[in-house]
RNA sequence: CGGGGUGUAGCGUAGCCUGGUAGCGCGCCUGCUUUGGGAGCAGGAUGUCGGGAGUUCGAAUCUCUCCACCCCGACCA
């Protein structure tokens, strides 16, 4: 590609919209325009870099087995409302009404679609396993949208759902697709982890995430350093304490807290640890009966509710957070003293397990602005009715699978593989005929990538002061020649046009710069980029037969006789940067 | 959804408090000079000051209202 035939659109100042440094530098190499709110065009530039993201997607699903098709953007409410998904799935899906005022949506996820098309179109227990993909864009109106198009509301995404007539099948090609995701990201040459995650509502076993290490995303991950455990902390088990409970040493009393209301406060006022305070939550959830039931969580001072865990626990399904009222009619006492002691039998306690090994606590008194020392279960109050994991893991916990101890970073989610199991077949009526002739509901799989969003990563984790830095596989271009006075010398115009039809003719994906520009505007503009290898061309060094390389990632210029920058380059993206 | 903030030329912004009809930098156009890290000089174009209503002789500026966008929160007693 010629430079002075495309269109570079860089800006040497960010919109001050963007926060994050992908977002912002997206915007300023020009890969990408806002429209409104979590609307994004691609620019030929950004389109050139989805593109390849899209293109190794493909590959490695289709070596994986998948095929390929297209599904509407548009869906008929109908569809959803087999699976009962049009209620539940609430104000993220975009509803929209045709002329003959029939109700649809703009396809958030495909699940109900390709469910149809299975149940249309298989048949027997022959035609399976099957696994469809597309490559395609979604919308999900987001409650807030932001970091670009990293959390846009229209995106590219990879979708793809398998059938077949067993569990051994599917955790089969769960498993291939595991591996195909993997080729994905080690191609696109990303730091990435796969982690253990939380089943959601589908429930089933098998689900992971696929993360982008990077200290700006949204998703906290445990690890353990000494083995292969890793998991989204929404998931990660916090173990049981292996010590026992100390015996009661303190006597119970109450301490005056004027204006503690958090532990932290109080911590602080008393000088003792927050690991000797307890936080209560006030949760209320409604029983299969439709009655309402007032929760205290329990939680020790320094730990933090994982409402995920928190929603398992027997009871808790549909939880939601007390409201200040709430909490005074039901505790006689306003938030911020609240704790479990001489609570009415109406109250049900759960501890966290860290909880349930502390003695000689500190907790809220139920009296305004008075808190109690030396708390103790058994004497004070009753051994807790429930005792669960409730809470985040925190680095330095015991890795649950035994070896070794968590740590934690953090991960932009780019990937998802589930197991769904027969959720929307048996909703949907999708089911084949076995060998013996009888009507079975299939077993089903959703893999999701998405696509726009690891462009936003890749760049998250690749960039400096002087713009991005591209991962080769999905670089805009993998070189650019940049000649210097490509306008005024005729020498290094030549040099540069017969460099530039070599490297095309070897199949090089090159960028000539022709546009005649100085060469700091060049430079920068090619750095902002992120182009892996630059070739500068200029009279001085021509004078000897030498040109210039550089790799984005170096410090300094190497010379490089011109005759041999050909295969100075091809070694260079042969070793992979 | 709650809280905060911002809307002035393509981008970044000043002006607003204390009303008098809009300025700067980058970018863009023309010419000359320049050519190894975002050039210099000279000339030039581009603004319904987010929309509407109101106050006023007069509104970017004050008031009301609507809209758009951004940030924070929605892990808490």
């Amino acid at each position: 590609m010629r430079a002075s035939q495309f269109f570079i659109a860089t800006q040497k100042e960010a919109p001050q919209e963007a926060e994050l440094a992908s977002h912002r530098l997206m915007l300023r190499a020009g890969l990408i325009k806002r429209l409104g709110s979590g609307l994004y065009t691609w620019m030929p530039l950004g389109l050139r870099v989805l593109r390849k993201v899209e293109a190794i997607v493909r590959e490695e699903m289709n070596r994986a087995g998948a095929l390929e098709l297209l599904m509407p953007a548009v869906q008929p409410k109908e569809l959803w409302e087999e699976t009962g998904r049009w209620a539940v799935f609430g104000p993220q899906m975009l509803k929209i009404r045709d002329r003959h005022e029939r109700d649809f949506c703009f396809g958030p996820t495909h699940e109900e679609v390709i469910t149809d098309i299975a149940r249309r179109e298989i048949r027997s227990y022959k035609q399976l396993p099957l696994n469809f993909y597309q490559v395609q864009t979604k919308f999900r109106d987001e409650i807030r949208p932001r970091f670009g198009v990293m959390r846009a509301r229209e995106f590219m995404m990879k979708d793809a759902y398998s059938f077949h007539t067993s569990l051994d099948s599917l955790e089969q090609t769960y498993q291939t697709m595991y591996q195909a995701y993997s080729n994905v990201f080690n191609r696109l040459g990303l730091k990435f982890r796969a982690v253990r995650a939380d089943t959601g509502a589908i429930g089933g076993d098998g689900s992971h995430e696929f993360h982008v290490l990077a200290d700006s995303g949204e998703d906290a991950l445990a690890y353990s350093e000494d083995s292969d455990f890793a998991a989204n902390v929404e998931l990660a088990e916090a173990l049981a304490p292996s010590q026992v409970r100390a015996a009661a040493a303190e006597t119970l009393r109450e301490v005056d807290t004027p204006k503690q209301t958090s532990c932290e406060d109080v911590a602080a006022l008393l000088g003792i640890t927050l690991q000797q305070t307890v936080k209560s939550i006030a949760l209320l959830a409604t029983d299969a009966e439709g009655a309402t039931q007032f929760y205290l969580l329990l939680l020790r001072g320094d730990h933090t509710l994982n409402e995920i865990k928190a929603g398992k626990v027997a009871g808790l399904e549909n939880f939601r957070f007390a409201s200040e009222q709430e909490i005074r009619d039901h505790l006689n006492c306003p938030p911020g003293f609240i704790g479990p002691v001489a609570v009415s039998g109406k109250v049900k306690i759960v501890a966290d397990r860290a909880v349930a090994v502390m003695s000689d606590f500190v907790c809220g008194a139920n009296k305004p602005k008075f808190h109690l020392a030396g708390v103790n279960f058994g004497r004070d109050l009753p051994e807790p009715e429930v005792v669960a994991d409730i809470r985040n893991v925190v680095a330095g916990d015991p890795s649950p699978d035994g070896h070794g101890a968590i740590s934690l970073c953090r991960g932009i989610e780019v990937g998802h593989i589930f197991q769904l199991r027969t959720k929307y077949a048996a909703a949907m009526d999708a089911t084949y005929l076995d060998e013996n002739g009888q009507k079975q509901v299939m077993e089903m799989g959703c893999y999701g990538i998405g696509v726009s969003r690891i462009v936003g990563a890749a760049i998250e984790q690749g960039n400096d002061e002087r713009g991005i830095i591209f991962p080769k596989a999905m670089a805009p271009f993998e070189v650019v020649i940049a000649p210097i006075g490509f306008d005024k010398s005729e020498v290094v115009q030549a040099a540069a046009q017969s460099l530039y039809a070599a490297l095309q003719a070897a199949g090089v994906d090159v960028l000539l710069d022709d546009r005649g520009e100085r060469p700091g505007v060049m430079f920068a503009d090619m750095e902002l980029i992120g182009i892996p290898h630059r070739i500068v061309i200029g009279d001085r060094g021509l004078k000897d037969g030498q040109v210039e390389y550089q790799a984005r990632t170096d410090a300094a210029a190497q010379n490089v006789a011109l005759a041999d920058i050909g295969s100075v380059i091809q070694q260079a993206l042969l070793s992979g940067r």
